[in-house]
DNA sequence: CTACAACCTCAAGCGTGGTTGAGGTAAAGA
DNA sequence: TCTTTACCTCAACCACGCTTGAGGTTGTAG
């Protein structure tokens, strides 16, 4: 058994379909190598990378990111403790940040439970600004609501 | 001061683009009628329609099942203390379930950290399809890792 | 040595969540 | 009344994260 994989055995390792294994490529997320029949042939890391790519689309965090975060460890081979913990840290940050936000924000709902009053100054409803807007993908428009006297 | 808002001052309030208005009203997210001239005018229940649509959005929850959550919501009208009651706890069970996963995964990513093992049997980054694999925006394979036997 | 599975590239397409712009109409203030 | 601002529709476009398909090549099992 080769040390090398081929993009199908890389694919049915990883989860992935074959054509999401090419674009990782062509967005710099993962490196192979060709046979000189020009076939792609993937270190075994690949399936660490591809590990964290998954979690962090899971997470909801663009490609783009991911890969910048995937370009502090090293391709072709193991990274070290310490490039894992520089990456573990960044990601944990920003999971925690979501974490934290999307927790105040069910806290918040849950008190809004029968309330419906949804009041500018104290529903937090209608004060998510505050919260958010940050987060979010595609061409979004950044938001700041205007001062708003609007009473229920 | 009219009861009825236009297309700009509930753009305004809401903080969110006219553009955005229309596409919404397209979708089925709220809806307006129409003077004389065939300009758009909302009931302020729109807002808080808004505010329900924009929480929704933020947690990355798709606009069709937002659409869905306030089909449950009357328009035109304040949502009764029951129409509300609902589309909280609906809401906020979906929150909490991705807080949960979220949590884990922080949680193993922290037990990660230094330790770059990635072991299939044992490491958490290798073995997300277990947390999430539910999630996720897009036409993405619903994706079934297939018996793993690799060893690291 | 042949057949069939697996691979290749490149272009186009899809779903989501909108924005942008052209070309024209409505409404409100001086 | 006039002018300016806000609004209208419709079509096209954007970014993201891929998939699909056409047309052709490689690799391996029998």
């Amino acid at each position: 058994m080769s040390r090398e994989l081929t993009v199908g055995q890389v694919a049915e390792r990883s989860g992935l379909a074959v054509s999401a294994l090419h674009f990782y490529e062509r967005k710099g997320l993962i490196r192979s190598h060709r046979t000189a029949g020009n076939q792609r042939r993937y270190d075994r890391d690949v399936l660490r990378r591809l590990a964290i790519v998954r979690m962090g689309t899971e997470l909801g965090i663009p490609l783009a990111e991911v890969a910048e975060a995937l370009s502090q460890v090293p391709v072709g081979h193991t990274p070290s403790a310490e490039d894992w913990r520089r990456m573990s840290e960044l990601w944990h940050d920003k999971l925690n940040r979501r974490i934290v936000l999307m927790t105040r924000m069910r806290d918040e709902l849950n008190g809004c439970i029968g309330c419906g009053c949804l009041s500018t100054t104290s529903c937090p409803l209608m004060n998510i600004d505050d919260h958010l807007r940050s987060e979010g993908s595609g061409p979004r428009r950044l938001m700041r609501a205007g001062e708003d006297t609007y009473q229920s």
